[in-house]
DNA sequence: CGGTATCCGCTTCGATACTG
DNA sequence: CAGTATCGAAGCGGATACCG
C-alpha cells in the first residue's frame, strides 16, 4: 500500500507532530474549499466569477481567503491585470499541478464510491 | 492529468452541488482528524490508545467523534471485545485500504513538499 | 481501558453592505 | 469585475468529570 504511516515515521520522526509543515500542508490543501478550488483549477485558468460559479456553496469571503491561502502556499498563481473593470485569472502553478495529479484519482473514486459510503444524517 | 474538473462535471452533473454525497464524503475524510486517523491505521489493526498517541494533539472527544464517523461511513472496522478491561481495536475497512491506496502517494508527496510550501505565518 | 456527557470559549463562516 | 469590512450565528474543539 505504497508507504504505509510507520514506514514514514520511521523515516521521518516528527512528520505528523501538530507543529510539523505537514500539518499546515494538510489544513490548507484538505479543508473544506481548499480541495474544491483546487480542483475547480484542473480545468485550467479561470477568473473569479467563474470560480464563484464552479465552487457551489462558497462564498465571497471563503474564496478570498482561499486563494488568497494557496497562493502563498505557491499552489495557485494570481494573475491581475490593471484594466477597467478588473481581469483576474487564477491557475494551478506546476507545483499545484503536481499536487493535483495526485488528488484527481482520489477525487474520483470519492465521486464514484460517495452514493455507497453516505452516511444518512442522524435525526435530530 | 486524469480526469480533470470540467470532465467530471459533463459526466456527471451535480457532483460538486453541496447537497451531493461527494461533499460529505469529502468533509469527513479530508477532514482534520479524518485524514490523520485513516493515515495512522494505515500501519495495520491499532487500539484506542494507540491511536491516541499517534494522531498527536487530538483530543478524546475529537478521535471518539472521528473514529464514529469513519466507522458509520464504512472506512474503518470497530472489533470490541467483551473483556475487562475492555480491548478495541480498530481497522481500514476494504473500502478504506482502497481510500487509503490512493491518498498515501498524496501524503507523501504532501510530506516531501511541506517545507517548501509552508507559508510563513503573517504577522500579527 | 475505552469511552460518553457537559460546559464553554473561540474561531470559522455566511450574509450583507460597501469600494476601487 | 473583483474584491474588502463588519457583524452576528453556528459549531468546532478542548477541559473536565464521570461511567461500564
Amino acid at each position: 500500500m505504497s508507504v504505509s504511516f510507520e514506514q514514514m515515521r520511521a523515516a521521518r520522526p516528527g512528520v505528523f507532530s501538530p507543529q510539523c509543515a505537514t500539518r499546515l500542508v494538510l489544513d490548507h490543501v484538505m479543508s473544506r474549499w481548499g480541495v474544491l478550488v483546487l480542483w475547480a483549477l484542473t480545468g485550467g485558468t479561470k477568473r473569479w466569477g467563474t470560480l464563484r460559479r464552479d465552487v457551489e456553496g462558497i462564498s465571497e469571503k471563503m474564496l478570498a481567503a482561499t486563494l488568497r491561502q494557496l497562493t502563498a502556499d505557491g499552489l495557485v498563481h494570481r494573475d491581475a491585470r490593471a484594466t477597467v473593470p478588473p481581469h483576474v485569472e487564477y491557475r494551478l502553478t506546476e507545483r499545484g499541478q503536481e499536487l493535483m495529479a495526485l488528488m484527481l484519482p482520489l477525487m474520483e473514486w470519492i465521486a464514484n464510491n460517495a452514493d455507497e459510503i453516505a452516511t444518512p444524517q442522524p435525526a435530530p
